[in-house]
DNA sequence: GTGAAAGCGCTAACAA
DNA sequence: TTGTTAGCGCTTTCAC
């Protein structure tokens, strides 16, 4: 292995103003800069990251934690890491999905070990168990997603508030007057305290009363079945209903997947609407209307806000929070 | 923080003594060892991988290298990351997922870095310019895919010879002889060496021979829309096809979807049979009769041949190859 | 069975 | 502008 040792020697000069040129700590004259980025492309000279580490107190791996085992790794947490994977690059840090659990155990090994500078969580709970433990061993971290107590937390997060406007707007504008909104199985444990669910539920039924229409919310699981399944419901409890709105992409494409099966003609006889990625929206048939996730704005953001954190800079100024953005498909049409 | 020196001094023992009990090295008696992990819990020590990785130059991190930008990130790559992470952390290393580009030159800086014990590396090419990268570094690595040469690589793959012979012996006993296979997009120069494709592909050939049908091959993209663009052009180039087997997971939701917007009745008009995960299988109206890819074997297989190796101990023996096996869904059926 | 001490490759004072 | 040097926290010989 070519060492910072090995290269000052080839360059003949010592091992610190290797480090300085390597680092741009301090100034170098050309002519020794150059001595030394010569000597190190001879001799193939790869800095070891480790021991930077050890020496720096820093790793510059940035872990985003997934609770793989809770939550299925979707279209939208794949936006979400890919582009914060390349925000992060863009800044010479390493970004890596690292699986936890999502009781804070393993969040705990992983952050006691002084591997990563920092900690990008995804799908936080409103009361989540791992905020406590980077708070405790004060690893910086950011949220992708909101927990009720927000002070001085960093985080980036959906706007629901606008979205949920945004959305049962447009479907009032269409001429719907009769809305289901299926939102999240809140009586799974894992669910309860979710924030999307929680809050976008909050924010239909201030809408929905806004406009007056009846409120009726249907749970459903995070699942294609459980979709199906709640479309049955639906149709058997609500047949007047003209529009649905529908918050877990697999649940949405569950719902159109059901309707079709129960003969029910879309956007002819009743319009679909849900929050999801594109990519997803394209596996229905037909393709699904949806209020885009904005999950590469969240995924850079969030990742830029930890990184600034990191190196002391200004916390990044709003928005922090984003709404998703209306995307037509052709699910969508006024009421029969 | 918490250092080994600490619990020495509070042990009343030498820091020596604490790594041996802590990396169980050499003996220690009952009594010290007790001594020193009270005060490893007394004090809440947590051993700093950073300097242990760097003293003993293993980190026991492995990367899953995943080609991010040339691969979307789908169904069955989630399965092959969590079981492998899973298989991981059984053996006490970690497994992240780390996204590098198809070319090797992000892969050659991750692994100059000495942050990494070994690679796993996914969505592997039939002459992968990755590996010479890591064999070139000499990274210990395991592939999950095949190169053409395959002397002495560490690997584990689908079986694809079989996975295929059972897909069309299963349409084939259905009474199907008017088959069509959706193959990857060969002119695209990310796949045109992409094993999965070639492989399936040229086992489809042989099998359509031996059962004397006529073979057909559509080229299509790993995409939604490709799919259901292919379904058009299936239809209309090949209207008397009865079944259809496709390889990708999106292009087979594609597929579908095409199907049913073009009216035909799946599967009493046409049968559609693909090679996917079952999450997804779930996705499409009806559900898919799939061949299911063995992504947590796979995961697993390939982290634990690259762990022994790491550990030098006696290579995994066979198989190395598993065949997707056939999951009964609701999108095949004898022919009309 | 236990301890002393020499590194691992680098960073960052401090000195020159 | 450049060099000297003391760590970073741990592993691992080699003595005892």
């Amino acid at each position: 292995m070519v060492t910072m040792r090995d290269v000052a020697k080839r360059a003949g000069v010592s091992i610190a103003t290797v480090s300085f040129v390597l680092n741009d700590t301090k100034p170098v004259t050309p002519a020794t800069r150059e001595r030394i980025e010569l000597a190190m492309t001879e001799l193939g000279f790869r800095r070891n990251m480790v021991a930077r580490a050890l020496a720096s107190r820093r790793t510059r791996i940035i872990a985003m934690a997934y609770p793989a085992l809770d939550h299925r790794f979707g279209f939208s947490a794949a936006e979400f890491f890919t582009s914060a994977a390349e925000a992060a690059r863009q800044q010479d840090y390493h970004l890596v999905l690292w699986p936890v659990g999502n009781d804070g155990g393993e969040l705990t090994e992983l952050v006691g070990q002084s591997l990563v500078d920092g900690v990008v969580l995804m799908e936080v709970q409103l009361d989540d168990p791992r905020i406590a433990v980077l708070q405790r061993t004060r690893t910086p971290f950011a949220l992708i997603g909101r927990t009720t107590a927000l002070e001085g937390l960093t985080h980036v997060d959906i706007d629901f508030d606008t979205t949920v406007e945004d959305a049962v707007g447009y479907l009032h504008g269409l001429g719907h007057r009769r809305l289901v909104l299926v939102s999240g199985d809140l009586a799974d444990p894992r669910f309860h305290t979710y924030g999307p669910y929680v809050r976008s539920e909050a924010a239909y039924r201030r809408v929905a009363a806004g406009y007056g229409i009846e409120t009726i919310v249907l749970e459903c699981s995070d699942s294609t079945r459980a979709g199906r399944e709640a479309a049955t419901r639906l149709l058997r409890d609500h047949p007047e209903t003209t529009a649905v709105l529908v918050l877990n992409e697999y649940s949405a494409l569950g719902v159109m997947s059901g309707l079709n099966r129960l003969g029910r003609r879309i956007p002819d006889e009743i319009s679909v609407l849900s929050l999801m990625a594109p990519d997803t929206a394209a596996l229905s048939n037909p393709e699904l209307t949806i209020m885009r996730t904005p999950g590469p704005e969240l995924g850079r953001l969030g990742t830029e806000a930890l990184i600034r954190q990191l190196e002391g800079a200004t916390p990044l100024p709003p928005p922090h929070l984003i709404p998703a953005k209306l995307h037509l498909g052709e699910s969508t049409a006024p009421p029969p």
